[in-house]
DNA sequence: CAGAATCCCATTCGATACTG
DNA sequence: CAGTATCGAATGGGATTCTG
């Protein structure tokens, strides 16, 4: 009875640690450190730079405070991120991957390119800026892109981002002061109508027409990148 | 009153088919398919082909019969798992993943090269035998193995593979009759003496004469295949 | 606004027992 | 062997409240 009940409480102690899998396989451990619900999509949501718990909040519909606050916690134990304290004036609290954590990209892509695979993948549903920006950087077509240079601003609901396509690469970062002069800027209040363009291949300028979606700048420049993405094929 | 209520119902008939988040990203669908408590693990074991419950059972340990039942259901509703019967006289039933499960792989691997780097992976614990020959094909060195071309037969617990390396690229299947001659034979109990070897480094005649772990065959072919396999460095 | 603390119900889990 | 049935315990997560 001593021996069974000290067992369970062990087991119960490791669960609070994460270990739900006695395994040694790198899957099993990641499912450990990032497999809870929500985990992944926070891990995405700071892919592109540090953020606030509210932005947090508002990037993911339908999160509470409490498992946002539970998933933090977990995340950083984990090693995933680290909390910091912004300097004054500012003085709010951010959270920020680690360098490891940075390197969950890859994964975090190869997830989404299996997904958009399936049959039921229903890609009308709202999708947030970081999502929007990520979603970009893994389905470009790296091999046509070589023949490309471009600097691209983004402004998604309000968020700002400028990437810069180069050497067949995307590299994306919030936009900040010093950043130089797009050759061109991508406007829309929300990730869809840009995903029927880059996707869904309509034509910009009717998209551009519905009134949500504008482009300034190089528009020939921007066709032409815009072409650089597809969705990968349905399967089954 | 009403309202709430039915909002309340509809909401637990979208968790019934797993609408968690509502995003269009495919890492959060992804994660709708795949992200509940041993579901990615279950499509790792079927990686290698079909496998029976029992089989599925006896290497996840810790998992129970009404979760693994509950998790074959949403598999196979989310289209990533076949349940199939086969013919008389074995008759016995089987799971399988599609076309598109096998398509998980690269995400798979990913996770694991990904979880390895952590500080805190503890690879001393249990591994199943199909981890074991995935992990082996996630941390191949390509480059260096181009040079080398080689059959190996597997016997890992009683499980049987054979492993064909050719063009860079380790090909794994389980152990068939028609199975040509191979240059090397791998027989193990538990998975740890191997990767004691091939991760740890520690040499062949060393592990071999603690008992576990044999080798026949040509034996010097077998020393440098062993040599393309490393983890990824630790990250932090 | 950022988050901790509490409450509480629904779901889930795992153990055990049972069945064709 | 391949599950199903049942049940108590643990957990999860939403709502609400409170604090700095």
């Amino acid at each position: 009875m001593k021996l069974q009940k000290e067992t369970k409480e062990s087991a119960k102690a490791e669960r609070a640690h994460g270990v739900w899998y006695d395994d040694a396989c790198g899957t099993a451990f990641a499912l450990e450190l990032i497999g809870e619900r929500w985990s992944l999509l926070i891990v995405r949501e700071l892919m592109l730079g540090a953020r606030r718990f509210s932005d947090l909040r508002a990037s993911l519909p339908g999160i509470s405070a409490k498992v946002l606050t539970d998933r933090l916690e977990g995340l950083e134990a984990a090693g995933v991120l680290l909390r910091r304290k912004l300097p004054p004036p500012a003085a709010a609290q951010v959270y920020e991957l680690t360098e490891w954590g940075y390197l969950a990209e890859p994964a975090i892509q190869e997830l989404g390119r299996w997904a958009a695979r399936s049959p039921a993948h229903d890609p009308r549903l709202p999708l947030s800026p970081v999502s929007l920006m990520l979603s970009l950087r893994t389905m470009i077509d790296h091999a046509a892109a070589r023949a490309l240079a471009a600097t691209i601003a983004f402004d998604v609901g309000g968020e700002r981002f400028l990437a810069r396509l180069a050497g067949g690469e995307l590299a994306i970062a919030r936009a900040a002061d010093g950043d130089p002069a797009p050759d061109f800027t991508v406007t829309t209040p929300v990730a869809l109508p840009f995903l029927r363009v880059v996707y869904g291949k309509q034509p910009l300028g009717e998209v551009m027409a519905e009134g949500e979606l504008t482009v300034t700048g190089d528009r020939d420049l921007a066709e032409r990148v815009f072409a650089l993405f597809a969705l990968p094929p349905k399967c089954g």
